[in-house]
DNA sequence: CGGCTCAGTCGAAGCGTTTCGACTAACCGC
DNA sequence: GCGGTTAGTCGAAACGCTTCGACTGAGCCG
């Protein structure tokens, strides 16, 4: 393994014009770069990411902190990672994986400590965050993928639950629909401070109060039974329900699973909106889900833009981003039926059959 | 921040001793190991990972070499990465996230190239995985999660889908199936040798052949839609088909929509079997899938801990482990249809729709 | 033309560890 | 009581880079 000594003597510079023509810190002739790139190319020179590190106290590595449950990561935190992922390799830096949650503090002072991370991703945010306080009392910077309760100096990429769930209401309201229940994630999550769950629940009284109509709130297991069981609920507090608009995206296929299994159609019977849910698994459902989309990778690649904007400039500015959902109706959402008179969707659907 | 001069100084021994109080690479009596802690713990060091990693030419971290497209990852993708990630913290390592696959060989080149690597995890192994070849090149020890064509001199942890797929098919059999479809992933998989399609092709035939049955595959697109043309080719080639057996995940969700617009029941008309599913996933469908459980996060720990192995002692003994498959009977399958008498299945269905 | 600035280069001092060789004392067997 | 281990400690030399201060000419201004 060639390493800058190597580089110099070929090149007949000293080591420091080496770094010169490597980093560009100072001024180097045309012809001396020249030179010294020759000689990395022809000894397949590559610097050595510890010594650099050492010497800079800089690591670019930076970590991403995300918790991980026995539940997977849905399409929609993946597409996060994977724009952080793209967006550190395009600037040079790298991923540092770490499963670390709220339980792990100890864990995390080492990992930070340790001098090994520039810069930390938080993902699964929640309202308190003990996290932050242990990066910030470290000096790590930090951008968060979701939000705190007091975002106070902090930069962070959210989704827009506000824009989301109106924008869902909205279209629910239009269809005609006044009866619209909110499946939300479990009463656990909720009492944990899980920031989505409590924004949606606020967003949707708001938005349902805003259309003159009551706001009825089920939580659900992320599970399918989970889904199962909110429906049940669902319909004995509200027998006249005409839609559902639903977060929890494992409880959505259980809750779809116990609507067909009582013989109510979607959406004839009953509409279906998912919420923040990414076009792949909208698809998987049948009928396919009306769904608001995630805005996907380019959440993770503007945190990560953020962070090494604070890494480098030493606490820039802060930068607090909201992102949209988009509306996209597939089938799974219609007017609600309407006494005597089959609805559009109904039509359409009698027609696909007498096709098949 | 603290450094191991500041420890040395408090407890008035040598920066060496304090070394090797820490690492234990060379005897210290209770009475130093006591004062050097005390002094650790007063100053809240924590070591410098650059420095550490210079010196002892160890950067105490592996890489995990995750190719991640957009379809995101799925639970059984997700718990081997949390597995590696706990054993790897667990042994005191990091787990480097690098979104490498067979596509970005100089992105790979130049990460091991910087000496950051102390090993590396390759997952989405194809079956001529040119990431080994780099990887060995450069003298960088590691584990594969799935397995290429020539495994000589390689370690891996891979899903035993022989067993897997005979343990399914033989499910079906047992249950009186004689004619069933393999769904497997899609023809470009096939064609780009992805070691799970082509080896469960293998291991379907051979299962099928055994029983003297005719096998019969039909490649699916990773979606929804894919498993919906899926079930059409099925029931063209085979219009007599009882027994559906699914490696695609994706792809089971459009089948089953697929059976249910064409109103054939789960399981009473057509039994589905998902290979290499986790119990979550599994559930999500109505009725839930009867599946081959995957291994789940055991797979990334024994990886993790066989590449450490290797880490350590310098190539310690190759390590090549397959994990079986559990079947677990869900709701998806049961007996074929009679003629004239209804099945088992249907009789309980009846009964449950009676209830309700 | 004397004094400036500035591009371009060098040497050397770190960065914070690990690790090697050397040294001392204590202890062993005989 | 003598060579030979061995436990325990120290000092110093790496490890491979960045970065600071200093030096040298060349170009420029008045």
């Amino acid at each position: 393994m060639a390493t800058m000594q190597d580089v110099a003597r070929l090149a007949r510079v000293s080591v420091s014009t080496v770094s010169y023509a490597l980093t560009g810190a100072r001024p180097i002739s045309q012809a001396t770069r020249a030179k010294v790139l020759a000689a990395m190319a022809e000894l397949d020179y590559q610097p050595n990411a510890m010594a650099r590190g050492l010497a800079s106290r800089r690591s670019r590595i930076l970590g991403l902190l995300l918790p991980m449950d026995e539940r997977g990561l849905g399409a929609t935190e993946t597409a996060f990672v994977t724009g952080a992922a793209a967006a550190a390799s395009a600037a040079g830096y790298h991923l540092m994986l770490s499963p670390i949650g709220v339980g792990d503090l100890d864990e995390l002072r080492r990992l930070a400590s340790q001098r090994m991370l520039d810069g930390a991703l938080l993902m699964e945010v929640q309202l308190h965050d003990p996290r932050v306080d242990v990066l910030r009392e470290l000096g790590v910077p930090l951008v968060l993928i979701g939000r705190t309760a007091d975002t106070d100096g902090l930069s962070y990429v959210d989704i827009d639950f506000d824009q989301t769930v109106r924008a869902a209401v909205g279209h629910l309201v239009d269809l005609g629909h006044r009866r619209i229940v909110y499946v939300n994630h479990s009463a656990d999550t909720l009492a944990e401070g899980y920031g989505p769950a409590l924004r949606t629940r606020d967003a949707f009284t708001a938005a349902m109060t805003g259309h003159g109509l009551e706001p009825l709130m089920i939580p659900a297991e992320d599970s399918a039974a989970g889904g199962r069981a909110a429906l049940a609920t669902a319909l004995r507090r509200a027998p006249d329900l005409t839609a559902i608009l639903a977060m929890n995206e494992s409880a959505v296929f259980g809750l779809l699973g116990e609507l067909a299994t009582r013989g109510r159609s979607v959406p004839d019977d009953v509409s279906v909106v998912s919420m923040v849910t990414s076009p792949q698994v909208a698809e998987l459902a049948t009928p396919a889900l009306t769904a608001m989309s995630s805005p996907g990778s380019a959440v993770g690649r503007i945190a990560i833009e953020t962070l090494l904007r604070h890494v480098d400039a030493g606490d820039g500015q802060i930068n607090q981003q909201l992102m949209p959902c988009a509306l996209e109706v597939r089938g799974s959402s219609g007017p609600p039926r309407t006494e005597g008179k089959p609805t559009e969707a109904a039509r359409r659907r009698a027609a696909t059959r007498r096709r098949a």
